[in-house]
DNA sequence: CAAACAATGTACGAACCAGTACGTTAGCTA
DNA sequence: TAGCTAACGTACTGGTTCGTACATTGTTTG
């Protein structure tokens, strides 16, 4: 047919499920980031795409759905992230030190994870507790927490009996923190956590505070 | 007329402004708090007070400006605990752990203001920065941290040169953390978080971990 | 090469929802 | 007690939004 308006693109298929289901995953992890479940809107995903409404309801089923897709690809992300984690030979110290700042690392580059986790959270994480796949998928970094803290207790570098997902809650919370609430902390103190120009001194500082915490002695309890 | 489907309540006048107000303002925090800013309903949020829409409009003038009310208030609420804040008798470590305590005990008693500033960071704090009163009002807590981290660099107790704005981002985002993701991590790792049995455990982990860091000698940098 | 099916597009509907026009009443004050 | 105004209620509207019925086209396979 050879249609002006239509120029045939070489190596660009008209019909590609795989790249039409990836790229509505794509513009969606935006959208929902961006505006929150509610705020979200299926047309304004759909419009986004090189496709159209009707098929994120023939590859997802509908907004819910989508949203559940979404929240798994993002969680996968961070679990890769974590697999390639590799502190084996460093001692205890470093060890928790590199764990850390590839904690810090990972939430400083996806922000739309933060915001795709703190939205979760408005809803009571219905969506993973509706996800198979969320419920299976273990944390990688909770079992090298795990293998650091009991070198770091063998070797006595480390004093208390820290739970490991205690450490991981304290380090997430940071990161966390630090990404999921920059705007009010910003425009109540000031101060932007996310800044360019500071990112090195609250890297080092979760590393310091992270380190004195396991290597204080702890107040009788 | 002696309606016999409205008894003439004594005690409770048919017209009160503020009552109205407040009332209006009461279930607009639970509603915004439970279903995020877009997900909270005008009507849902009438339904369930005693009076309608209209007054909504009549006081607010809209749902943005009542959200932005209902943000005001809470952030009230946490300004006089903290201003209620007596620590001067103690010594820098004790009075340390009693801001931790109270940050944390705050946080705990009120889940729906954590969910509203989570709600209002996902809109990039715009409601902050359309809101004179929350722009200048500062936190109390600040000027506490400030004074406690000043004793206790003076008599050496406290090793660094640690910024005030910056330990209270570190505690507030464990105390925040801790209720804002409760849902994610529960599903994740199989803890909640704000399990009474835990307060204790987690409440004294907060103090540990700020008096380490605070009394750890730093690495040199 | 012809079914058969997977993938895609169009057009529409029904419910929802923020906001308002307009009318009413309680309670204070002159 | 007349009259005025703040406080309140009803009923509606215009636009939005999720979801779907139905039609169509590319692609693969027997």
């Amino acid at each position: 047919m050879t249609s002006v308006e239509e120029p045939a693109r070489p190596g660009e298929r008209i019909r590609d499920a795989a790249r039409t289901r990836a790229e509505i995953l794509d513009v969606a992890t935006r959208e929902f980031a961006r505006a929150g479940y509610d705020g979200a809107r299926v047309d304004e995903i759909a419009a986004r795409t090189r496709t159209t409404k009707r098929m994120i309801y023939y590859y997802f089923g509908g907004k819910e759905q989508l949203f559940t897709a979404v929240l798994e690809r993002a969680y996968g992300v961070i679990r890769e992230a974590e697999q390639q984690l590799d502190v084996d030979h460093l001692d205890p110290v470093a060890a928790i030190r590199r764990l850390a700042e590839v904690t810090f690392d990972h939430h400083e580059r996806h922000p739309d994870f933060i915001r795709l986790v703190s939205i979760e959270n408005i809803h009571g994480a219905q969506h993973i507790a509706a996800s198979e796949e969320l419920g299976r998928m273990g944390s990688p970094a909770l079992d090298v927490i795990r293998r650091i803290l009991a070198a770091g207790r063998e070797s006595g570098l480390f004093t208390a009996d820290v739970d490991a997902v205690d450490l991981h809650a304290m380090i997430s919370a940071f990161c966390f923190f630090r990404v999921s609430n920059r705007h009010t902390f910003g425009a109540l103190f000031g101060r932007d956590l996310v800044d360019p120009a500071q990112r090195e001194h609250y890297r080092t500082m979760l590393g310091d505070m992270v380190i004195a915490y396991l290597t204080a002695e702890r107040t009788a309890d």
